[in-house]
DNA sequence: CTGAATCCCGCCAGATACTG
DNA sequence: CAGTATCTGGCGGGATTCAG
């Protein structure tokens, strides 16, 4: 009897699409913004004070990344001042689900890591 | 009655926690490496050749980065020539069937979102 | 073979100022 | 309020060289 683990095979295209979305997981205020997004429309500056510590340039160039990723929707009311409101979309809303084992595995082992740094980094200071 | 969905309230020490995982997580090589990992300890030059396109500075530099945070062992072998054997710890185990969804929600939704960019980038270029 | 060390360039993000 | 435009410094990361 054959024992094979079938291993989804990974070919360079898997690896470049599933890069190609960590880039944008991985990116230090996309996921952040997903999580704010995810209960409910916010607006720019909103958004901004929310996040804390993320410059009006890179804000803006996010929410560009993750609208032409559509995971978001920018949806601008011709008024004056101006607002404009973002929201995730369906995709997005997947993207989050997919992305919350990681947050709850990453509360739940937070501690050991910092841990494992802390040793690490005692051996090494040792060393030298 | 109410209905109040139960957030997990974001103190920006949680914020903080999950942006020092999703550093790793979306760190271009990190999480390669752990898949590669995967089925078993592999050697140095075994990885770098795995992986491709990675330079032999960010490999030794990735390598360590995961052994600091407790994620992977390096154990090498008193041999002529060296051998070093990388292997995933329990803690890298687990971390790897966490991003699992995460890869499973790439494979399905890399098509999507590569015609969402495709859309954006056609309407922008339209624009000028 | 597995690394450490050094040089060096590109680009990325922050700060600032300006616009509708 | 919600952006653009421009400049600039820092540093991430590749290429190369040396070492055990």
């Amino acid at each position: 009897m054959q024992v094979t683990v079938k291993l989804p095979d990974h070919k360079s295209e898997d690896c470049r699409a599933i890069s190609s979305v960590l880039a944008r997981v991985g990116d230090k205020w996309s996921v952040l913004i997903i999580v704010l997004l995810g209960d409910g429309p916010k607006r720019f500056n909103e958004i901004k004070r929310a996040v804390g510590g993320i410059s009006q340039r890179m804000l803006t160039l996010t929410l560009r990344g993750l609208e032409r990723d559509g995971l978001v929707t920018r949806t601008q009311f011709p008024t004056i001042p101006p607002r404009v409101d973002y929201e995730l979309t369906d995709l997005g809303r997947s993207l989050w689900s997919a992305v919350e084992p990681l947050g709850v595995w990453a509360r739940s082992h937070v501690g050991h890591i910092t841990k494992a740094r802390a040793g690490f980094d005692e051996k090494a200071d040792l060393q030298e």
